[in-house]
DNA sequence: CATGATAGACAACCAGATTTACTATATGGT
DNA sequence: ACCATATAGTAAATCTGGTTGTCTATCATG
């Protein structure tokens, strides 16, 4: 029969660690110089790719509208990480690159997640921790970019 | 040297599963009668627990502040979910506690949830999947009811 | 060339958390 | 008993960030 935890206990740890490890990241990203770096930037980067997007392929890979996918690039823009050039092949589209700037958080923000990782292997096992990775990948359905999270959120009405 | 994974995938697989836990058991909240119940909601009746609690009590365990945690009260108090009495011990508290059908959603979430881990432990196996909540535990850090997430979380600016 | 679909931007609105400020009550020292 | 300070709760203003609705410009298809 295995363990008797509540069923509320295993949902509750993995938004704690998923909390931890985007806390620890966020935590080296300030201290190398990017502090105003919000939690989910790293993944809209990631998102983003070093070959850039449109507006519309960014929403749909994130998971939110394109409006708020336009405000996300656009404050974005203003802190010098993205920039939007005109798309030669389609004039109302317009690619959304990263800065250099911006290339420098994508691969400071890997580095940190990797060193978490490694934190990680080093408490747990490097074999457990990969069992956890294999096993989270067969439980987590579909889409991993879903970053429509503080609107699923939400405790009031 | 085990995996070659990047460091970002672990916490969006984290997330995602996360996720996916939340949904099923909101599904079935929804199908049982309370389809207006929110993702964390289950969360905050938990947090509650069946002897009741202050607002400041609650609002510390869910890492909020207590006008949020107040607002939130209010939410689900209009909603029938809990009562607010006046403590008999402190003139300026006054004891949050779950009504009836609080508790009956309390019970069909504990359930729902249990109903999930069931469905993770045929998937992955009893005993992996009772290693990853043990890792969990070792990976995830203090307080596990946080739901300051929405403002946490967060794209823009 | 006309019709419908798509990319993007703008405005209005909504949800939910924070900050600031206030009242009422409790507690502890003198 | 009294005063200073801390605490429980509430309220208003603000901020962030998402959605819906609408608009223009451009593409693609008949």
């Amino acid at each position: 029969m295995g363990e008797r935890a509540p069923g509320y206990e295993l949902p509750l740890l993995l938004f704690a660690a998923f909390r931890d490890a985007i806390d620890r990241a966020h935590a080296d990203l300030a201290e190398h110089g990017h502090p105003d770096v919000r939690p989910m930037h790293g993944f809209v980067f990631q998102a983003i790719g070093t070959h850039g997007t449109t507006a519309v392929e960014l929403a749909a890979r994130l998971g939110v509208t394109k409006q708020a996918a336009g405000k996300t690039i656009t404050a974005l823009e203003r802190q010098g990480y993205l920039e939007r050039a005109a798309d030669p092949r389609d004039a109302r589209a317009k690619k959304v690159r990263l800065t250099a700037r911006g290339i420098e958080v994508l691969e400071l923000s890997e580095r940190a997640f990797d060193a978490v990782q490694a934190q990680w292997a080093q408490a747990v096992g490097e074999q457990r921790l990969a069992d956890l990775r294999e096993d989270l990948r067969t439980l987590a359905p579909g889409e991993l970019f879903r970053l429509d999270a503080p609107g699923w959120f939400g405790t009031g009405r």
